[in-house]
DNA sequence: CATGAATGAGAGTTCATTCAT
DNA sequence: AATGAATGAACTCTCATTCAT
């Protein structure tokens, strides 16, 4: 792995633990036995650093999210979206916790932001389509909007929610299956009879993740 | 009002504005016109200053949540409590958008959080279960429990998610009323035809509330 | 007891416990009860507080050491003479812990000082020549002016000294007998047969409060 | 010399000069014409540069004091200790007039300065048996011991003492050949008639010294 | 006599960033 | 590419002292 990608790396590692306002880049440096000039060779400043790692972020999520990616059933390809959601959220945890501030200061970041956003609200709102006209939905246009915001808000909050929760801001993946599980209640109640059985089956799944995540 | 007050005062609306971080001891004392020393002789630190504040927001929220409080009708106490709510977040906004970070370095304030957080809930599933009596909720105990943590979690997180869509994480009483409206969307769907028709009125009027409030 | 007197003593106490530069006119305010602002109508300053209690200091100097006390022996007037120098100096042992420094800062306590130091080494002497002529000590003039500034060293700087090996340069009074015994040992080499006879006597007294103290 | 070492050096300086607690980081890095960070860069904090003027201290005691050091005489091994013990404090001599202060703080360096005091005790013991051997001193074991103890404790109070007579607490040479005669004056009653001779010559030897210091 | 709020200089320390090598 | 010493502005906090009441 080249430098520049072990920065990336190392970053992204304490600032999921500690939270970015707590690291230096003194500390990254150090945690990676190089010299703090040698950071600055590779990056203009910190910013840079984390802009590289929302970049990466932007990437994973176009990678993990493409619609038209085959799948041996809708159930698998809904299994598929949800996982890639929040390991995706689990991997840039420490963003999710510290977003206002960190977009607060930096603009350009604040525009890729809302880009990403934009992104994932049409791919959840395609997923959802998807399911109605499969019939696992029965709802009106309007309702499904509102749906989708309201998933989104909830997926993309979860992370800062449960922080606040958890003592010392620890986040596990127990907690993050927690999340998935928390959406599937929400969807559940929109959902036809063929669709509540899919649904069933899928939190059936992730309860048992969460046990042996927990254990 | 007292110089302790005032400290509080000035440091609440400076935290909103800026950001938590990015408010120092001495820009307080400079907002205010007195030296760094007299604010340290009513506060021992900028902690205790950010526990005083989220001691007013927990006296506001045990003030604001009177179950037994007097309405003219259960429609307006659903009002009352919608907007003592969403008030009590635009005040002390700062706090939401920057928890994970202010409740980690200080178990004193996470434990302080997690009673205010359990009293928010208790007295959110006594509404809910008094609208369900009333006959404008038709669900079971289970679904009931779900939604009540769904919009929690959303009432929760609103200022941190909105935070992030928002330029300069610039947050105005318009993005407040679109919170009101995004539970009320989600409450929705569970009602009976009496209860659609109460919930309908007041999504008119916060709609109304959001127009003015945005001109 | 007066205000000013209670100050000087609380001070007095609280510097023997936690040294000079580690106690605040405000702790010493704090301890008596009563506002910083009269703490300073009554003294100008921090270092008048000191002076006053120098000045107690002196003057207990000068009561406690009269060379022509009567006394039932000689024997009788050496044991006062040594009680009362060590208990001089656990009385206000903080002065003798952080005296450097504070001389340094104030040339007119530095006066004081060596003028009470002149006297303590004048009746020292005087002291020192009773026994030689009650026939005690066999020493030419040379040897004796030795000696008398060998004891005054001691003596002053067995605080000082102690409080060095000892962890929290906490002091007892158990120390405050050692240092007595110190003084004996040293003068004992010089004795006549009936000196030592005394001496040895003296010795054993002291052994004893000693033993009891650290009891 | 390294920016390191040349932090000691300035640090130890203005501390002999002007007593620990007067003396800033701040100053130190002015004095050196750095920035204060590069200080810090170079040591974690203030009580990490009297550590390692500690330790350079402690270096400076066993270097300085090896017993099996080969000398032309008896006479010149005991001019040699003494001219290395009052060195050392000179050099030192801050650190003597600060002790109970510093230590207070601070229980590792606490621990470091006994053992300091322990090695210094029994090389100090084992170069008096050296003269009993020799046939300079005619003591008994109980009284070579006490004898060692009151050395000890002179010469290890003995900047302190003088720091208090002195105005200001300037420590000169002389001042230092002033303790080592001190010291030979407190031996020299229990010398036999040759070692009488031998102290008397070396007595005198520091006499001149002394005198040339003072001109 | 007494209060207690207020001052302000300055303490120790941090950290993103630079730059000569 | 990389080092690591160096910068300097800014931060939190302290404390002897003042002063209006």
């Amino acid at each position: 792995m080249k430098t520049r990608d072990r920065i990336i790396h190392s970053a992204l590692a304490l600032f999921n633990e500690q939270g970015e306002p707590n690291v230096t880049t003194n500390h990254i440096a150090a945690d990676l036995g190089i010299s703090p000039g040698n950071l600055y060779y590779h990056f203009r400043n910190k910013e840079e650093i984390i802009h590289s790692i929302f970049d990466q972020y932007a990437l994973d999520l176009t990678v993990g999210f493409q619609p038209e990616a085959p799948a041996e059933s809708d159930q698998q390809r809904l299994l598929a979206y949800l996982d890639a959601t929040f390991q995706l959220m689990w991997r840039y945890r420490f963003f999710y916790a510290n977003l206002p501030d960190i977009l607060r200061r930096d603009a350009v970041l604040q525009n890729k932001y809302l880009t990403a956003q934009q992104s994932l609200k049409t791919n959840l709102f395609a997923m959802l389509g998807q399911f109605r006209e499969t019939g696992w939905l029965d709802m009106e246009d309007e309702a499904l909007a509102s749906l989708c915001s309201t998933l989104k808000l909830v997926a993309s909050s979860w992370i800062f929610y449960q922080s606040a929760q958890a003592p010392q801001a620890k986040i596990t993946p127990a907690v993050i299956y927690q999340g998935v599980l928390q959406i599937l209640n929400m969807v559940s109640p929109m959902t036809t009879d063929k669709g509540r059985a899919v649904v069933g089956e899928i939190i059936e799944h992730y309860r048992q993740q969460m046990a042996s995540a927990s254990a």
